[in-house]
DNA sequence: TCTGGGGTCCTAGGACCC
DNA sequence: TCTGGGGTCCTAGGACCC
């Protein structure tokens, strides 16, 4: 069995935990926009992302707090610590949930359930904060129920009655339905996960598309073999800032100057050097666009990415003039994955056969792309290596 | 519903390679 | 000289998640 343990509003309770007057009060956290909401200002109808100022008007007696996301990651950093307890097959999803597997543990520990009711307990005893664990044969199923289960709950769909609880929610519950599916899906009167089960999935597949019409079809018949995976890393580090008026160029390249710079300083932390960057745009009609360029050298410095994400903002800028800017981001992708790491692995070995046998090497460890790369790399860092034949 | 900041995954065409 | 099938990488866009 599967857990997925997921914080109830996790940074309005700990402003909430952390302030006992705010304790029962209807609580925003947020600037612009509403980041988090308590089950007293939910009550009143506030989602997020909402604009604060939509927020007050559905709930005057709402006090607003900033957010303080130190706050939040040390409380994270416990809860997480927690569920390590539990178990050491734990895979986050997020500052504030997880999948949980249990499996194996039952000799020692007892059943999913028992081990889910003192999850709970723990995380309340250890932080102060409500946490809502969902219990099922599947990750899928599981993250269904923690939903179900809010606020402060747990909810165990027990081994054969996993589709009488799926079949009767809205579709909007399946996880790949946003606003653009769930639409598509209402044109067709479909509305709950059991119509979609029952229309076939070739149907869906030319509603949607191949990828999401299989992916749909096999969720609603809860046919969902993911495992929790361990050591997940991320693939891309990035920062974004939304603009309140329109700016020069120069102005939006000071923006992207700190940008890159909050960006590297996370990837040094982080021990990550990225090869792909790319420019996020918004424009004054909220339409978007990216720009990207792969580098041949996977690289944290600041200088390099500076350099490139302002070049693909250079020319972007007759996009820009067009129709305003709304929000500038950078994120750096290709994380680690065929940068410097790999390049130098095959070279550092202890060699007596000479440049042609790890020439040879690389090509077969890391294909032909990567050997013209490797052959570029060189040559950029030293002109005189000579051009490799292919 | 007038929209923040951090991400993931999928699709699709074109270049290029064997 | 022309052709084909299979594969990777790059870029751009879009939907979705918290």
């Amino acid at each position: 069995m599967i857990l997925h343990a997921d914080l109830d509003s996790f940074y309005a309770s700990v402003e909430q935990r952390d302030d006992p007057a705010l304790r029962g009060r209807p609580v925003l956290v947020g600037g612009g926009v509403v980041l988090a909401a308590s089950y007293e200002a939910k009550a009143f109808g506030v989602r997020t992302p909402m604009s604060l100022s939509r927020a007050r008007a559905l709930c005057p007696q709402a006090v607003v707090v900033p957010p303080r996301m130190s706050a939040y990651s040390a409380a994270s950093k416990t809860v997480f610590e927690v569920f390590r307890d539990t178990t050491p097959i734990v895979e986050p999803l997020s500052i504030d949930e997880a999948f949980l597997d249990v499996d194996g543990l039952r000799r020692i520990r007892g059943t999913a359930e028992e081990i889910a009711h003192r999850l709970r307990a723990d995380v309340r005893s250890r932080t102060g904060l409500p946490i809502t664990v969902g219990v099922a044969p599947t990750k899928f199923l599981a993250k269904v129920a923690s939903a179900v289960g809010k606020p402060d709950g747990l909810l165990v769909v027990p081994p054969g009655g996993e589709l009488d609880f799926l079949h009767p929610l809205p579709v909007e519950r399946l996880w790949g339905v946003g606003p653009v599916t769930a639409a598509k899906l209402r044109e067709r009167q479909i509305h709950t996960v059991g119509h979609v089960a029952r229309i076939g999935e070739a149907a869906l597949v030319a509603m949607l598309g191949g990828g999401a019409g299989r992916h749909l079809h096999a969720l609603a018949h809860n046919r969902d073999p993911r495992r929790v995976e361990t050591g997940r890393r991320r693939g891309s580090i990035g920062a974004q800032c939304a603009l309140s008026r329109s700016r020069g160029l120069s102005e939006i390249e000071a923006v992207l100057d700190a940008l890159v710079d909050r960006v590297t300083h996370r990837m040094r932390r982080a021990q990550r050097a990225g090869r792909t960057v790319t420019l996020r745009l918004r424009f004054g009609d909220f339409s978007r666009a990216t720009r990207s360029r792969s580098l041949l050298k996977a690289t944290m410095q600041t200088s390099a990415i500076l350099r490139t994400a302002s070049e693909l903002l250079h020319e972007a800028a007759p996009l820009i003039a067009e129709r305003g800017l709304t929000l500038v981001g950078v994120a750096v992708g290709n994380l680690d994955s065929d940068g410097a790491e790999q390049l130098e692995l095959p070279f550092s070995a202890p060699r007596a056969d000479g440049l042609d046998a790890a020439v040879d090497r690389v090509r077969e460890r890391f294909g032909a792309a990567s050997l013209r790369r490797a052959a570029m790399v060189g040559r950029e860092m030293n002109p005189s290596v000579p051009l490799l034949p292919d």
